[in-house]
DNA sequence: TTCTGTATTTTCGTATACAATATTAGCCTA
DNA sequence: TAGGCTAATATTGTATACGAAAATACAGAA
């Protein structure tokens, strides 16, 4: 469990530039929902958040465009990404799709040794909540600990990249959002035991339809928590 | 078919600023392989060609980074991107995933009418091949027209944006520079055909298997293709 | 009070200048 | 002659400045 934090939020291991350095800190504010969605983020401020001059600023911005965290329009400056449940569900339609793919490659392309990691990393998990220590946090972190896993498992580079680069922010932004509350840990790890068995098995086509529903699932209790806080 | 060449070539439809301009005439350039890989792409050489400072020159590029048409290394430049034979068998695996997900949708989700004008289509493009008027050209503008209008049709914004812009830039890149030779039009037009006759019929399931089909074959003609001028 | 048109202010797009880094060419040495 | 080191060059990263566009605030009229 010790590599999870990092695996989870390193996404940058060594800014060579400033911009890259902003950039990678405004990612994990807007994941993690410290900078809300609709919120503007013009040059200026982040000169006087992070020093330097605009130029640096004004490239990182557009690496948040490029990774769609946020949107920006000509002449008018960046915002913070605001998804609908319309959009959310688009994505996550794609992302069921190029997930279960990932987990089909993985059964067929994972070492033994790699799937030997996934099981140890299962009981760690198992452990984790039977102790009840891990929390919330943790466990959100070790969850997206196999799936990353999983999505490295499939050895196809580009599939790596659209989801990492392109869906996981995200996901995980409007999941940190809604999910203060206990996220079925019990059941997502018994729905990770049976795809990880799967893979075990070398059983492609289960390992894909267990992670289908496996995320569709997720949805599900996305959409709910959703409308809860609509509600509110 | 008098649409055809717009909905293939104009990606930006009205550049409010330089930066915007040039971004789209460079990635038509190396679509159209004018720029080759690996060929450097240096802001200085933007200034002379295309006039301006060198601020929205970077920004173009910067652009181009984000839609994995040139790879920037900090400090060293950017380069028109040069994809390995494995590199593209990996964004093909992808392409064929989430093109035949965007068939099976489109199966669900497509008006009548729209599905309509997809027969029409392919009536013109049967013309057009019976004639042997069109040449390669349009022919794969044609066929390019089809697979647009598909995706569209699955009426999932983000899947339209991911194939579009991630992954169709890539292909065609790389099928301007092979296929010199007619690529099979009339086997292309009846694998079309067949499709569509799924749609119609909203048969999602078939739609998606031919579909993923007919991007296998079209992987493997490119395979070949590329032996061939790797022989040269 | 609410809407609209205008003026102000802010922010962005671009131009230019300087600093830091990588590339390249040339020289020296083995 | 081949390889490595050094200096010159070129290119990128960053800073600053100015013009243009959009957002905002405010005043006036309905």
């Amino acid at each position: 469990m010790s590599t999870s934090q990092s695996i989870v939020d390193n996404l940058m291991a060594d800014p060579q530039t400033l911009a890259d350095k902003v950039f990678s800190e405004l990612t994990t504010a807007i994941v993690r929902g410290e900078l809300k969605p609709g919120v503007r983020v013009s040059e200026q401020m982040l000169v006087q958040k992070y020093g330097g001059s605009r130029a640096p600023m004004r490239e990182a911005i557009q690496k948040l465009e490029a990774r769609h965290l946020v949107v920006r329009i000509p002449h008018a400056g960046a915002r913070v990404v605001s998804l609908s449940l319309a959009e959310l569900r688009d994505i996550y339609e794609v992302r069921v799709e190029l997930e279960s793919m990932a987990c089909r490659l993985a059964a067929e392309r994972m070492t033994d040794d790699e799937i030997a990691e996934l099981q140890t990393l299962l009981n760690e998990h198992a452990a984790s909540i039977e102790a009840e220590q891990g929390q919330s946090y943790y466990q959100k972190a070790g969850d997206l600990d196999l799936h990353y896993r999983l999505i490295r498992g499939s050895k196809n580079e580009r599939l790596q990249q659209m989801l990492y680069g392109e869906l996981y922010h995200l996901v995980r932004m409007y999941r940190y959002q809604t999910s203060t509350s206990t996220e079925r840990p019990l059941q997502a790890l018994q729905e990770h035991q049976r795809i990880v068995e799967a893979i075990a098995a070398r059983d492609a086509e289960l390992a894909e339809l267990l992670m289908r529903r496996h995320i569709q699932t997720s949805l599900l209790n996305l959409e709910r928590l959703m409308a809860e806080e609509e509600g509110q």
